[in-house]
RNA sequence: GAGAUUCAAAGGAA
């Protein structure tokens, strides 16, 4: 059984899912049981591929086999939902998921999963629902979810909204302001709003919320390509002094 | 007897 998951696994990665299909089968024939690692494989390249019907498909019939699907393949076929835009059934999974409780109860990286789809299709209303949603189930953003959210909501020119978010989620203790606002640097950078993020990027050395790793790295490339070197170096020495 | 297989979400440069 192992052995046909290790070589499933490989199909899998590689995008053959009719031949990764075609061993499942031949496992039936041998009286193997396919298990939880091999569902997981399956779905998962399924999604990659984008064929949902099939990924849909098996996981139905997981139960069927006596497997009964976790938060983790839950989750992954919700993210390939998501991803190719499908998201009413998404939706539909994730009530099922909050319904069925215990094992299979959404988690962040469900709910992060999903609003990181719907802010890249520009949905910024219904992400800022299921932030909420995921609230009122006691789950709580991590960095992550600030991420996905934050850039959404800059990328759509919602900057006083992403700020909001985030002195909310810091107010809370839910994610350090260090993170917070590094992904407010980091997303204010990407959609070119470049006065903006140098503005709150020297605002954190000068409260000494210390910018991430990806922050710093951003912006002092940025310093060196446009030629301040003086001031990409004494941002280097600035953190580098305070560890 | 032990070991081997899957494990889900974000952002820069290389």
């Amino acid at each position: 059984s192992t052995i046909y998951n290790v070589v499933i696994g490989l199909f899998c990665e590689k995008g053959d899912l009719d031949l990764a299909i075609e061993l499942l089968r031949e496992m039936e024939l041998c009286k193997l049981c396919p298990d939880m690692i091999t569902f997981m494989s399956l779905i998962k390249g399924f999604c990659n591929v984008g064929r949902l019907e099939d990924a849909c498909g098996l996981f139905k019939s997981m139960k069927s086999y006596g497997c009964c699907p976790n938060m983790v393949v839950y989750t992954a076929l919700l993210d390939g939902l998501c991803r190719v835009g499908s998201f009413e059934k998404a939706v539909e999974l994730l009530e099922e998921m909050e319904k069925e409780g215990g094992e299979c109860s959404p988690n962040v990286v469900t709910y992060t999963s999903m609003i990181h789809s719907l802010c890249e299709n520009g949905k910024l209303v219904e992400a800022l629902l299921v932030f909420e949603r995921m609230e009122g189930a006691k789950c709580y953003p991590n960095r992550v979810t600030v991420s996905v959210l934050v850039q959404g909501l800059c990328s759509e020119g919602c900057i006083d909204k992403a700020f909001k978010v985030v002195s909310d989620v810091v107010a809370r203790g839910h994610v350090s302001s260090s993170d917070c606002y590094s992904c407010v640097v980091i997303s204010l950078f990407r959609v070119k709003r470049f006065e903006e993020a140098y503005r709150v990027f020297r605002w954190m050395l000068d409260s000494s919320v210390r910018p991430d790793g990806l922050a710093c790295s951003v912006l002092m490339n940025d310093m060196c390509l446009k030629g301040n070197f003086v001031d990409a170096f004494s941002v280097y020495e600035d953190i580098e002094t305070k560890g």
